[in-house]
DNA sequence: CAGTTGATTCGACGTGTGTCAACATAGACG
DNA sequence: CGTCTATGTTGACACACGTCGAATCAACTG
């Protein structure tokens, strides 16, 4: 459980989920997909661990460096969990200390739908 | 409350309010300012309020327009209240109906935090 | 092997959230 | 003024979620 690959929520997690709001609707299934990686955001807690991550040296961090957020530990274990399971992070023990990792595609992909008009 | 200011959440709603997450990481406060935009898009139903009314023609939408995203219209009025508090939405009645429009710098800066590395 | 530290899982609790039915409000139209 | 249509609000309910303490698992160290 401790392997890279432990998101079974995005088929293919690298393809672009959908155009921009701008260009079309969405349709049922592809807001419930979607609204799962904006909903791992939408925490204060989550929202800082990815964040820290995603700003740490080397593009990756280990637990330890980014338990500082004010809860226990279970919780921020918790929380890194869920954005795993949204495909937002990923996570690679290596020895001792487990070392989490953005998944640069998923996040360019929300980024993407919230591209202006132009 | 139909007025087209409604949302007392965001201070300097046009401001930036942070830089992407790649470059350093949020402050506790940002965290908690910043997920109340992300969580506003994390259920399936607002998500998809959201992008019909991005994508209606002339940039807004009447709630007779997108009313059916299969719950009731109570539900749809609670939705849309939620986006309106989270400043990613404004309101205006217009005689009968009432129009719903993005608002295009709290996105701006939604995906100004997605934004890679370069 | 025992012991220590790091990290996840389990069980439980309180709060928040999405949903609806029923009611209330706003404007249009006769 | 009365009525009809269109939105918003209220109250209530079930469920999900965030949080923690305790227990468990994993790896390094003596």
């Amino acid at each position: 459980m401790s392997n890279t690959k432990a998101s079974p929520l995005l088929e293919s997690p690298v393809a672009p989920c959908c155009p921009p709001f701008s260009e079309r609707p969405l349709t049922a299934e592809e807001s419930v997909r979607t609204a799962t990686m904006f909903k791992a955001l939408g925490d204060p807690v989550r929202l800082r661990l990815f964040s820290m991550v995603a700003s740490h040296e080397g593009g990756e961090a280990c637990v330890c460096d980014i338990s500082d957020v004010g809860v226990s530990q279970p919780t921020v274990s918790h929380h890194l969990k869920k954005l795993k399971e949204a495909g937002l992070l990923t996570s690679e023990r290596r020895g001792t200390w487990v070392y989490y990792r953005v998944e640069p595609s998923v996040v360019a992909a929300m980024g993407q739908l919230l591209t202006p008009k132009g």
